[in-house]
DNA sequence: GTGGCCCTACGACAGCCGTGGTAGCTTTTT
DNA sequence: AAAAAGCTACCACGGCTGTCGTAGGGCCAC
């Protein structure tokens, strides 16, 4: 279990996700990423920001006028990989309860699961 | 999506498990049978259990002494169904992406997607 | 150079959650 | 019946999160 990684909340995960998007971006440039239904105050974004800051997420390479640029510092994937390791310790920290649940929910389909499958022979590595 | 349901937090849902385990028990039964090594004080599991009656989670159902008897409201799997689903919303509401996840980080075996396949198979009922 | 705008730094706050203490009533045990 | 043990009801509290306001400094256009 991968729980070396930073732990995002649901938000920072969204600002994160601009940040991954664009590359690199002010906080401006982030919030006018966000959807505009959940666009919340510019301040607002700061604060995730800073806090994503000091947690190590993002750094700031530089400045455009008095506005710091900031990069993420944590991989989509490895942020993700943390997000769900420790959603599956509410499943005992297998994925499969998780996999039969949204089987049995009807919430994957048969070529949902042939796309993992396809992913799995590709890529057999272990975690 | 099932946002009917009620949504635990993470200790409620382990309460609940016991609850579920056992069919219905007291705030003392619960306590024990709790993994010794994350059991907290007699009173946490008492206030837990007391948001999940306020929330409707459970309910009582009779007293044996002063104690009360608790028994759940909400199935396991409704309970999961709300869990799952909201967490899905982090991946954009889609199973998807996140198995795709899981596979491509060597969560999944082949068999646990068989197994998945075949819920799928003999379930069709959509979500 | 100065007014206006934008950005930063920092503080605040409320709701949720895990955690547990206390007071007082009940049941059980001497 | 008096003490001991258990249970309930309620309160408290600190950390985390989402949310924003304010104060003050910097930059740009005029």
């Amino acid at each position: 279990m991968s729980k070396t990684t930073i732990r995002l909340t649901r938000f920072e995960l969204e600002v994160m996700e601009e940040l991954w998007g664009i590359g690199q971006g002010s906080v401006r440039e982030v919030l006018e990423a966000l959807p505009t239904r959940r666009r919340p105050a510019y301040t607002t974004v700061q604060t995730i920001v800073r806090r994503l800051e000091e947690k190590g997420a993002v750094e700031q390479v530089r400045k455009i006028g008095n506005a710091h640029i900031y990069r993420p510092r944590v991989s989509r994937k490895a942020a993700y990989r943390r997000l769900v390791d420790d959603f599956l310790d509410l499943f005992g920290g297998s994925a499969r309860p998780l996999v039969a649940h949204l089987a049995e929910s009807g919430k994957l389909s048969l070529e949902d699961l042939r796309q993992a499958e396809e992913l799995l022979v590709g890529e057999p590595e272990s975690a």
